[in-house]
DNA sequence: GTGAAAGCGCTAACAA
DNA sequence: TTGTTAGCGCTTTCAC
């Protein structure tokens, strides 16, 4: 009636705990015939074994240390927000947080090198790419942790996974919302980004133009903006766009810096362009609901870490990693499907 | 530096484990004094129950059985499917599932009678609104099984929590990205339901009419054809709406049968009409891949079995429910975002 | 009211 | 190559 135990398997194979045990952890020094013995005395019982118990004898703790940049971007808050909320939740998991200035690989070193090996099973990092953190990286592996990358990749790093989303495949998603939106009303459509420099908007461009010249030829793009992530620069550059360009029916904003663009859109033009974002926040949500914005494009920071500390602890483990459970979706929302 | 323990707690205290553990479980039998210095000590020491620990030495188990429609329908035979092949994979938790005849309330009931109280702990149920479904699932509760709807809910039996997606919403969803997908073309929407009978159909066509009355008013809709989520009769009605109406410009799908919708297009109209449909399906999928549907708007199987597993264990446990967890988001998907 | 001791299912020395 | 034994952190008799 009740799941079968190791001890339940011994009897039936006639053999001790510690023989299933071998069995069970692959470990060496079982006879074939004996070895054989268990495994069917496991099918026959239909034995399947306890995590739980098995990691309260291991005393295993997976100790994580997950390094985000600071700074006013929203996501990353939200991300250390649902690090700190869940820091004690998981079993068996330790959950660690640095916070680095922002773009600047310097610090972003300085971190990687001040993780622990002994202390730390493995490590998750927003990268920045440049030579010195593929270097530090490298280093943690050498000494035996584990590394991902998060939200932001450094694909010819030694990285062993990325756990975000697919940034091409959000710009291409960003086109054809938007190019449908403006349907109808040919004129241009102007990007607001972070920065060409980083790896992420630069994808998510890619994607947008791909799809937008492709699909929707009776819209133009205009070169983007570079707000660098801050709400005056990109108010101040997209209100002066707006007003050389009355042809604008569409932006697009593929970083962060999202309240600039709700503020250079306050003195109505009519019709108003329709706009996609990144990011769902309070001031991207309020914009949504008042019909400022059309659509958000979203990633989920509570499933971002929750399919790290999954991906980390197979790779610690050494099991095999769940592509399911790892993948993190792109998430569309628009004023009625609002969490 | 490792997480201190009971037995911690019960030495700073200078009591014995089995008082600290009349603590932590709040039973009687502690004097005021004695309880007032253990939670002191929890406290000074940062103590942090192991729950895994627990539940093994209460041999804990969560017996739970899902009670699902048959027949052809790719959403449910999704879950059963996930319901299957995580069967094992939860701590503590035994999975059973029954499957019952389609839109037939008696083998509902006979199904919900079958439950035995003393082998089952919480039931989860797709409902089909009746009284008598009501009456076999208040029976269920009164022997102690926890009982929650799934899916399709029962608003006034006293099924203890839903877990799905607001339908309202849906619907609303659903006019607010057909609505702009259609705009500039004034034109007719037609409607294709499974039937206004099931609660769900009823309460997305309700949203969609709310949102597109109020913020398309070039385009009226027709009145909803019923197509019993079976593909021929969908794809026999909607080819003869299309003929009849060739100023059609939209279609919005809120069951099944999705496949009859996708056979009805295949007769090349220009511009065919703008298209949302419910559940991504291998068909939806495809669909949207060749470009003649537009979006896909769905609810998550893996996420629903977690979500009523999670709130059937608090249920049980008579611990609160976190609503962040038991909530099933309504995702759009177009060609770019696919999973 | 409180405590001692056995055990949940599994692992990890250490013997044999 | 195999078995014995003492835990992991917590719960649960049963005695004091």
């Amino acid at each position: 009636m009740t799941r079968p135990t190791i001890h339940d398997v011994a009897r039936a194979a006639g053999v001790s705990l510690s023989t299933v045990d071998r069995v069970l952890n692959d470990r060496e020094g079982v006879r074939q015939a004996t070895h054989i013995r268990v495994t069917q005395a496991m099918r026959d019982l239909g034995y399947e074994r306890n995590i739980a118990a098995a990691n309260l004898a291991r005393r295993r703790q997976y100790r994580l240390c997950f390094i985000l940049p600071g700074g006013p971007n929203s996501f990353m808050r939200g991300l250390e927000e649902e690090l700190r909320a869940r820091a004690d939740a998981w079993e068996f998991t330790t959950l660690e947080r640095r916070i680095v200035p922002p773009f600047d690989d310097a610090a972003l070193v300085h971190a990687l090198r001040g993780v622990d090996p002994a202390a730390t099973d493995g490590v998750a990092v927003v990268a920045t790419d440049s030579a010195m953190v593929r270097a530090a990286m490298a280093e943690l592996r050498d000494r035996g942790v584990a590394v991902v990358t998060l939200v932001s990749d450094l694909p010819s790093s030694r990285r062993q996974h990325f756990v975000g989303i697919d940034n091409v495949q959000a710009g291409r998603t960003a086109a054809s919302l938007l190019g449908r939106f403006c349907r109808g009303r040919p004129g241009r459509i102007v990007l607001v980004a972070g920065s060409m420099l980083v790896r992420d908007h630069a994808e998510r461009r890619l994607g947008f133009e791909q799809v937008l010249r492709a699909e929707f030829p009776d819209q133009s793009i205009l070169p983007p903006l570079e707000g660098l992530d801050d709400q005056d620069i990109v108010a101040a550059h997209l209100g002066r766009t707006l007003a050389d360009h009355p042809d604008i029916v569409g932006i697009y904003s593929l970083g962060a810096g999202t309240r600039g663009v709700a503020r250079a859109l306050s003195r109505p033009a009519a019709p108003r362009p329709a706009v996609v974002v990144h990011e769902l926040t309070p001031h991207s949500r309020k914009a949504l609901l008042d019909g400022s914005f059309d659509a958000v494009i979203h990633q989920d920071p509570v499933r971002e870490v929750q399919a790290t500390v999954l991906v980390l602890r197979s790779l610690i483990d050494g099991a095999a990693i769940d592509p399911e459970a790892a993948r993190i979706g792109i998430e569309v929302f628009l004023r009625d499907n609002l969490p």
